[in-house]
DNA sequence: GCAAAAGTGTTAGTCCTACACCCATGG
DNA sequence: CCATGGGTGTAGGACTAACACTTTTGC
C-alpha cells in the first residue's frame, strides 16, 4: 500500500501520465449465473467507479488497460477489446479539483483531475473464479456488481456498462467469449445460460446444445457437477483451435 | 483561403485545441461500382493523408468529425461512426517538429506537431454525388482514391483505411451503410455491386434481388439507367422507416 | 416415487443455393 | 440479330423452431 501511494505521488509529479486522456475497463465475469462487472467502491463518497487509469507517455492504450488489469485482478492475459470512447466536454464537468476520494494525505497534481479528460472504454472477459479482486489508491473496496444493478455510479461510468454489453451482443458471433468467461471446464446449461444472459432473452435447451455441438468446437470430458441437485450435466471444454477457425467465419445461426 | 490561415493561426496559437488526441476520418463514397476514400495530397511531400483534425476544448469528438467533415465535403448530416482508436506511441514518432507539408510562412504552434497523438478512427459514408472535396490547409489536393490503393500514405493512415474496411463488413446488417453511400435513387446491380465490394466477394443476382427485397426495405420506381447497354434495370430508392427497423434487429442471412 | 434438470430424437416449415428461362437494349 | 445484362421462377437440400420422451438425481 505504501508502495502504491510511492508510485502515485511519483507518477503525478514527473508527469508520467499525458493529460486528458484516461481509460476504463469493463470487466466482466460469469458467476452463478449471472453476469457480473467488477466494480470499486470510492473513499469517502462510496459511490461505484469502473477500473480505469490514465495513459502513460510511452505505452499504448492496450498496455495502459492491461497494466489497470493485472492491478485490479492479478491476471495477465485477458481478453480485452476497446469498444468506444466517451469524449462529452460535460462528462468531467462536474470533477471537482480535488475529488471527495482523494485522501487528504495523498500527494497529486491537484490540477490534474481537473481537467476535462476523454475516455477509452475497454471490455475485459475474465474467468471470475481465477480473479483477485484489489481496490486502487481511491478505493476502499473492489467488488463483482450484477450488471443490471445501476446505482450509485459516478458520471457515465453506468452508461459505459451498458454500452459494453451491447457491444458484447453483437460481437458474441465473432469473439471467443464463452472460452474468456467460463473456468476451463464447464457444463452445457452453464453456457447456454452464459449466452441467455448475454442476449437478454431465453434459448431452447435442445436447440441451443444441438447448434453449439454442430460447430465442433467443444470437447466432451467426464460427467460431474454433483453438488447440484438433479441429473448431472456433462462438461465440456473448448477446443481453442476449431473455435477460433470457427470464430473467423463467425458461427452461423440466428441468435 | 486566407481566412483559412487566419484560422489556423487564431486556433493554434491561442490552444484552443487539446494536446495528444487528433481524429482521423475515413470518408466511404461509392462511384463507377468502387468503393473510394476521400484522401488529401499534402504540400510538399505530396503524401496522401486522411482528413482528420484535433479536438477543441469544448466539443465532442463527433462534433470535431463533424466539423472536418464539414470542410472537406460540404456536407452536413452525414453518417459517421466511431470505430476505433490508433495509440501506437511510435505512430507519431517520425513526425519532425515542423513537418514538411507545412508551409514555412503558415503560422502555428512550433511543438505541436510534435507532440505524441492518439488518434480516433471515423468511419463516415457520404453520397459521392454531393461531395464538393476541399483540401485544408496542409495540402494541395483532396481526391477520391480507390480503397485498393495503399501507396504513399503518411503515418498508419492506410492501415486505418483497412480497419475502417473491415468494421464496415462487420456492421453491414446494422448499419444503414446502403442508404449512405448510394444516391437517392439506385438500381439492384449497384445495390449488389456495393454490398460485393464491401464482401470483398461476388453475390448470385438472383438471390440477391430476392432478399433483399424480402426485407421490404426499398420502394421500387420507374424504369430508367437510359445510359447503358442491354435491358433498362428498375429503380430503387430506400423506405427508411422500413430500414431502420429491420436493422435494428439486424438483417438476416448468411452474406 | 416425485419434481426438476439433463440427455436424446422427430418433424414441419423456412430459408438458402444453384440453377433455367425469358426479356430488353445497343451495337 | 446477337451478345450482354436484367427480370422472374423453381426444385433440392440445409437449417431452424417447436415439441415428446426418457434418464438421472436429491429430497
Amino acid at each position: 500500500m505504501t508502495k502504491k501511494i510511492t508510485l502515485a505521488k511519483t507518477s503525478f509529479e514527473t508527469k508520467e501520465f499525458l493529460d486528458h486522456i484516461s481509460l476504463d475497463c469493463v470487466i466482466f465475469g460469469f458467476h452463478d449465473n449471472e453476469l457480473k462487472v467488477l466494480t470499486l467502491q470510492l473513499k469517502r463518497t462510496l459511490e461505484n467507479a469502473l477500473p480505469g487509469g490514465f495513459l502513460k507517455k510511452e505505452e499504448t492504450l492496450e498496455e495502459a488497460a492491461k497494466r489497470v488489469l493485472k492491478e485490479r485482478t492479478g491476471l495477465d492475459q485477458i481478453f480485452l477489446k476497446q469498444f468506444k470512447v466517451f469524449s462529452d466536454p460535460l462528462r468531467s464537468k462536474n470533477n471537482p479539483q480535488k475529488p471527495d476520494y482523494i485522501d487528504d494525505d495523498l500527494p497529486y497534481d491537484l490540477d490534474f483531475f481537473a481537467k476535462r479528460f476523454i475516455t477509452i472504454g475497454y471490455y475485459a472477459l475474465v474467468d471470475f473464479t481465477k480473479v483477485n479482486a484489489t481496490p486502487d489508491v481511491f478505493s476502499q473496496k473492489c467488488e463483482w456488481k450484477n450488471i443490471t444493478e445501476s446505482s450509485n455510479y459516478i458520471l457515465d461510468h453506468y452508461e459505459i456498462i451498458r454500452d459494453a454489453l451491447e457491444v458484447l451482443r453483437l460481437q458474441l458471433r465473432h469473439q471467443p467469449i464463452g472460452y474468456n468467461l467460463l473456468p476451463d471446464k464447464f457444463t452445457m446449461p452453464e453456457l447456454q445460460k452464459l449466452y441467455e444472459t448475454i442476449l437478454g432473452r431465453e434459448l431452447d435447451r435442445r436447440n441451443f446444445q444441438r447448434k453449439i455441438l454442430s460447430y465442433k468446437i467443444l470437447n466432451k470430458l467426464g460427467e460431474r457437477k454433483k453438488g447440484g441437485a438433479h441429473k448431472s450435466p456433462f462438461l465440456y471444454e473448448f477446443n481453442l483451435e476449431k473455435y477460433q477457425k470457427a470464430l473467423n467465419e463467425g458461427l452461423s445461426g440466428t441468435w
